[in-house]
DNA sequence: CATGAATGAGGATTCATTCAT
DNA sequence: TATGAATGAATCCTCATTCAT
């Protein structure tokens, strides 16, 4: 969809306007499958129900997303880069450091669980046993927090000395902090309401957390 | 469903037949729907696939479950329970120790997901974010595992003369603990197939945790 | 079925203790599907439930009866029976008069609708808008109870010295008989339930029937 | 389901096209209901057979009514407001006479029953024992039947000074004439038909109507 | 005769998707 | 672009009926 343009390139006030307007109902539609999914389930909210919810038409959804199925990609595709920006910058303010595994542990618990509990459930809930493009992008998801993870210990390691017990232990690291992550945010976001006590939960999970990835140092002194 | 007995009131032995049968049906319908359920996910499964399966009629299916969720929860209920005793057995064998933790979570690793990558799928991929009820179910589900997990751990800290950090410690731990089983299987199992490499992966997997849970003990060394 | 009989023909005891069982079993089921349809509904009513509701298996009702369409049938037929005793009785203490007229409304109102509501449902509302073939046991029905009304009308006028209006005046009568009885029935039994004002409210509805009958003898002083 | 408006407030042409387009089809699936169920009945009709002979497909026969239940519900009360409509024509024609009473009767049975024998059949068989909702309407159908006969006849008998035997008097009479109405139409039209000859029937009916209600008042000569 | 498990056709209902306007 | 009526395949579930034991 070309938008209209000048003689000299530069966008047509008219079609800078549509332009935002359209953004704005993608970003409506998108607010409002969200929240649909979150609350009543994926399978349980009808496209009718979102274009409802969204006050446009159904054909107007269609306009702007291919099928529901892409829709809940849409939203795991934006969910993960909020949370991977939010985890990030707490590395790039912190460094490459222990110190930093805490902090985004905090930031994490306290504030995109308490903030954002339905992005929780659509990356931990909802998107989950769905058809296989929506368990790929789920994957990748995954895949690149993990990276993120993996890279972070990993430099973490070369910085402060460390090397790890086996080809294997950077990974299960990363993969162990994301299994924490997702139970934990489940257990007490969606099975408990305990989003008022995040705060003393959330610091026992990253002590756990902190505990497991120096046994996975070599020369870790808890064996 | 009040079996014919005889004089005595032991069961007919044509009674313990049709007995049997009925049980070996049950059963039969219930391994349909698990293979179905986790290959080709809850949804995309109707009921005349499993039906047809099973080798049976869409009509016997109803008669042994009430519908297609009691299907799916009597699965998680009787997948529940193996993988408890399954645990359980370890710490009967070895007493409440920290051993017991490092061979419960090889026997899982090891022997649970490699040999039941289905029950796997089942629990922690195609019960998520259905209905209501399958939730509850598998709410409970984990709430009985992390039940165990965190009374074994209280023993063993009585037993080895230990203290938590603060009162959420020991449920931190039995969740966290949760987290990273389903985890490491998700990815490891559906994500990747490693089920070969599923030994060392778990035995870094039970490292970490092994340090996580020395973490959240007072006079823990690391911190 | 040919019960077994003894050398001079009379049944052996076991085989009429058989035959009195069966007639009792027989009568069992068809009163719990009476109380099933008045009460649930025809179509509500499996065949499931009406078995567990006399305490026999599904093929015992298979066995007494033809299939669901049999039950009502049969039902209909004994209502039938014991509705037109009930008002035949009147006619043969009372003679061909109007005060038998009078009498029949009284029992009618007062005894069968207030003995009997769930056979008045069957033959009122469960039977009607069924097959073909319980369609025509229904007409049979009233084509019956028609008949009784016209017949004994038609006596009457005989023995009073009355002459109708024209051809169909007698039919009309006892049509129109019918439909009061059958209205007056469904208004206070199923929608109000006025069973304890059947009396006066049955005494104005054969006020009614006597007003309407005299008007269509020949002489009626009313026009 | 707001229409587009234009700036004035009324409706753009196109607009009241599809409105009127959508009324249409509205009425032509009712009108293929209430044929199908009339000549098959209310439970051999399926949804696919009415959306077939409505020329639409399933969905829209759903779009535009709830359910099956709400097809029936839906005939029930356009066919009560055709009757009652009917009927009350003819009062407001020749007053609260008993000559209205006369020709109200003859207006149902030669004109009504005549033209719309499936709307009769839809009222009188095919909405019985049904739904506790459909029973509903069927009994609000008639109660409002009822209720204007009621009416009438309490004007009548103020308007020519007679009063009731009792109470229940006025009732009775409304009572009494849907039953014979009912009654008649179902024997003549349904049973035998005999649709030609409504006219002397009906004649009769309506005599017998007036004998009936002069009976139920005070002074009336028979007794 | 009685049982009750098994059958499977049948039917109501849903909903993602399309497309004429 | 936006609309929303229309489509129809898909699916769950019911239940009258049968029949081996």
């Amino acid at each position: 969809m070309p938008a209209k343009k000048t003689k000299n390139g530069s966008l047509t006030p008219s079609a800078m306007r549509r332009q935002r307007e359209r953004e704005h109902r993608y970003q409506t539609i998108l607010a409002a499958a969200e929240k649909l999914f979150a609350t009543e389930g994926y399978h349980k909210s009808s496209m009718e129900q979102i274009a409802n919810a969204s006050e446009v038409s159904v054909g107007a959804v269609y306009f702007y997303f291919k099928n529901k199925e892409d829709l809940i990609i849409q939203l795991m595709d934006e969910i993960g880069y909020l949370l991977r920006s939010t985890l990030g910058t707490v590395f790039l303010k912190h460094g490459a450091t222990m110190e930093s595994f805490k902090m985004a542990g905090h930031v994490f618990f306290e504030d995109f669980c308490v903030n954002y509990p339905e992005k929780c459930a659509i990356i931990f809930r909802e998107s989950a046993g769905q058809s296989q493009l929506v368990e790929k992008h789920r994957k990748d998801l995954f895949d690149k927090c993990t990276g993120d993870v993996l890279q972070a210990i990993t430099e973490v390691a070369k910085n402060e000395g460390y090397t790890f017990k086996d080809k294997y232990s950077a990974e299960i690291i990363a993969v162990s902090i994301m299994g924490i992550y997702e139970r934990v945010a489940y257990q007490y976001l969606f099975w408990q309401d305990q989003s008022k006590n995040l705060k003393p939960i959330g610091r026992d999970a990253v002590a756990f957390i902190l505990g497991g990835v120096k046994n996975l140092f070599e020369e870790a002194p808890c064996t």
